[in-house]
Parts: structure tokens; sequence; C-alpha cells
RNA sequence: GGAGGUGUCGCAUAGUGGCCUAGUGCGCCCGCCUGCUAAGCGGGUUGAGGUUAAUCCCUCUCGCGGGUUCAAAUCCCGCUACCUCCGCCA
């Protein structure tokens, strides 16, 4: 949700957001007419409301006819203040179904379209020439399967397709890399956090992750619970309805968590292997500040995250997303993507968003300072997605005998490590 | 899962249909007093929304949602969280 004074006193500045995003400018204008028709309905209702109040001490203190005649008025008043009530609340709730249909304000900094119209920020290490070491790389299922890491053929068999069991050394690699990230992540100032992944309707959608991205959550109907797609959500909804003391800012938390994503219309995309699964691991980072603020702390987040692939010592490229892949509730998205060498392609590793007060807004999230009290500013980025890491990690540290180097600063977290050899 | 109890302002509590415009104490903020501090004295102290240039003012907010009533913190129903006991369980 954004700042409504925005919309009523730069229209055309949402619009425009909303062009830049590939939305529809029109609901712009829904919101308004229905903000309209809410005011005049509240207006209405309280006129009513306070002459109810005021004949209502009349009677408290009336007798005899005086009172009979009070209520006769106060009768009527009754049903015509549930009237205006009742309409009031249906005003309020059409402003707010079109109000939370609407994303954030991209960032005019984010460059306008989809998918495709991102602008490549960096390139950092340089992808292995495999030609000339004089071999052909495998991916990294060939490369799991050999390593005895994990298993796809009976996480089909359980679970169904895209599911999968990390065994053996896999097993291993996530503890080390979960340890590993939640260890860094405290001393860059971030509490460790294990949150619960199944979460209520308003965690859901107070992060924004009901509206387009609805498809893509699992929902337990009975219990009316989500699964959480992201620890991001369980993380936002930790302050909700909160006050913060904006002295006591930022609030850094890492948390590890495991993610369900039904993957829905990415039938037949990256079928292969464990880099597309409906459940994985993730370590995650998560900053309440001010708005002011979050600009440069989303540049933190970024830092971080480069930081870490650069020790794991994986070629990656920064990307800054365009509007129309920012998702509902950041205003800008930066992912940094690893080269995977059997796909030839720089694939998404990690992703760090700035969601200014959208979601505060909508958890109730708010920082009181001198200033007074406001929403706060979210923002969210990947520390460690488990097994596109796996991935990454099996794929570019691969030696020709089908054995895998293990970066240097994982092999404390591996019983010392150096290199995963093939079981078989 | 079953039975019972509780939910009032940051905290603790008062409040059994209209004097509640929710009182009191603590804490906190401002001021007075005062060698300094403490004590004392006076005032302020939930949040949201409407209106406004801003103030004023108005409405909502006693866990949440309905209902009864001219009128609900107060009565009724549902939900939720917590506590106690029983059952089950890693």
């Amino acid at each position: 949700m954004i700042d409504l004074r925005i919309l009523r006193q730069d229209p055309e500045k949402a619009r425009d957001a909303q062009r830049r995003r590939g939305a529809a400018p029109e609901l712009i204008d829904e919101i308004l007419s229905a903000d309209e028709a809410r005011r005049s309905a509240i207006a209405a209702f309280e006129r009513l409301r306070a002459e109810q109040k005021s004949l209502g001490k009349q009677v408290a203190r009336a007798t005899g006819d005086d009172r009979a005649g009070l209520l006769e008025r106060t009768k009527v008043l009754a049903v015509e203040v549930k009237q205006a009530d009742t309409s009031q609340a249906e005003a309020e709730t059409r402003f707010q179904d079109t109000m939370m249909q609407l994303p954030n304000l991209a960032s005019p900094e984010a460059p306008a379209g989809g998918e495709d119209d991102y602008v490549v920020l960096e390139h950092v290490g340089e992808p292995r020439d495999f030609a000339a070491e004089g071999f052909e790389p495998l991916d990294h299922l060939e490369l799991g399967k050999r390593l005895g890491a994990f298993d796809v053929e009976r996480g089909a068999k359980v679970s169904g397709a895209r599911f999968y069991y990390l065994t053996g050394v896999g097993a291993m690699l996530e503890l080390a890399l979960v340890q590993m990230a939640m260890e860094r992540a405290q001393e860059a100032g971030f509490t460790p956090m294990i949150p619960p992944a199944l979460v209520k309707p308003h965690a859901m959608a107070g992060t924004g992750f009901l509206g387009q991205a609805a498809a893509d959550v699992y929902h337990l109907p009975d219990d009316d619970f989500y699964l959480v797609g992201t620890s991001e959500v369980p993380l936002a909804a930790y302050h909700s309805d909160e006050i913060l003391d904006t002295s006591t800012l930022p609030r850094r938390y890492a948390a590890f968590s495991p993610c369900y994503r039904k993957e829905a219309g990415s039938y037949g995309k990256d079928t292969r292997g464990i880099f597309r699964v409906h459940w994985f691991d993730k370590v995650e980072l998560f900053t309440y500040t001010t708005v002011e603020d979050s600009y440069a702390e989303h540049e933190r987040l970024l830092q971080w995250e480069k930081e870490w692939l650069i020790s794991l010592q994986l070629p990656f490229r920064v990307i800054d997303t365009a509007a129309g892949d920012l998702g509902m509730s950041a205003v800008r998205k930066f992912d940094c993507e690893a080269w995977i060498p059997t796909q030839g392609k720089f694939r998404e590793l990690t992703s760090t968003s700035n969601c200014t007060e959208f979601q505060a807004r909508r958890l109730g999230v708010r920082g009181r300072s001198e200033e007074g009290i406001k929403p706060l500013a979210t923002l969210n980025g990947t520390a460690c997605a488990i097994t596109r890491t796996i991935v990454a990690l099996l794929e570019n540290h691969q030696q020709a005998d089908g054995s895998v180097s293990v970066p240097k600063v994982l092999q404390p977290y591996l019983q010392g490590r150096e290199v995963l050899t093939p079981i078989a």
C-alpha cells in the first residue's frame, strides 16, 4: 500500500509508475473515486452518529413526555445510523480492495519494461574456460549423482516432480552453507532467526504475495494457513502492528527457513535437477529502517550478497531489475546471477528488494521519532538459497575427474574437506 | 482434541446499561520548586480516520467480529490469544 496523499496530489506520477511496470494506469482513477465515495460516506455517518450521541445524553436526563418524544426521534436515528454505518463500511471495503491491488511505485531509477528489460550493472569474476582446460563440464545433476549429493528420482517418487532429497555430502553442504551464512550475517549485525513457515492470510497479504504472485503460493484451506515462499513473510510480519522507536533502527534479521513455491506457469522450465523446485531452504536477510535510510541499506544488502558470492568464488553479474519484474512490493530490485557453465547463462542466485513503506503500511509497522509516527521501510535480500547455490558450486568448481573443489571459506564448515569426490 | 478461566491506556489496576468525555497508581515528557539529586507541586501522555491553510472540532478504538438496546467496556453469540486441568504428541 502506498501513501494515498501521493495519489491525490500527483495522480499522473502514479499513473506513469503503473505504465512503466506495464500495469493499468486506470487503477489510480478507480482508487481516487473509491476514496471520494469512502470519504463522503464517512462524513454522512459521522454527522448522524454525533446527533445520536448527543440525543442519547438528553434521553438519560429527560423524564416523562420529554423522554418519550426524544425516544421517538432516537429510534428513527438508530436505524439511519445503522444504514450509514453499513454503507460507510462498504465504501471502506471497496476502497481497500482497489488500494490493495496497487503495487508500489517503481523507482524512477528502475529500468522501464518487463523481465527482459533489465540493465546489467557489473560483472564479477570470470567464467572458467573448460575448453581450454580440456574437458567438457558436467551439469549439476550428473555431478550430484556421482557425489551422492542429492536424489531426485526418490524425491519424485515420494513427493512428485520438483522434489529431491539432499543426501550425504549434499545434506552436509546445506548445513555448512547455512552455518556460514548465519555466522557472516550475525557478524554484519543481523540477528539470527528461525521463523514459522506457516502463516496466516494477513501476513501473506501484507507482504504483497497474494496479488499477482498468489498463484505461486501454497495454501492450506482447512486451517487457512499459507506456506511461505520466503522467510521475508514471517520477518516482515514480525513487527506488524508495532511502533518502533526510530533510535532502535535499523533492525536487521537473518532467517533460516524452508521456502515453498508452486512454480505455476513454469511447466517444462528448468526441469532437470534441483535448480527449480517446490521446496528449498534459504537464509534470508531482512531490514527495518526509515525510508530515508532505505536506499543506502539496499546498497548494503547488495554488497553483502556480492561478498558472499565472491567468497564462494562464483562468477556472477549484477542486474537492475526492470519495473515490470519487481513484484508487487519493491520499488527497486537487484539480482546477483551466477554463471552456470552447462547452461551458458547467468542465473539468479540472490535478489534484494527495497519495499520502502509498502509492506509496512499494510502490516502496520511504524516508527516513532521527533517528527511523529510514520510507516517504516522494509528491505529483504537473499543470503543463501541452498539448492541454487549448490548447483552453482558444483558446476563451477568441478574438476576433470568429476570431483568438486570446495571454496576455502567453506572448508571449515565441511570438516576441512578440500574436495568432494565421487562415491562410486 | 475436551473442560474451565482471563483479555481495559507503555505497565499494574478500577469500572455489572446513561455522572465513562474510561478513573487511579507507576513509568515517561514538560514546567514549578530546589546548593545538587531525590521528594513535593502543576500540566501532559493509545492509536486510526474525517474536517481544516493550521488549530479547533467531530467519529472510531476497552483482544477481534456480529447481535440486543434510544444508548454497550458493561448484556448475548461467534472467533482469537493467553492461563489452568485432562487427553494426545516430537
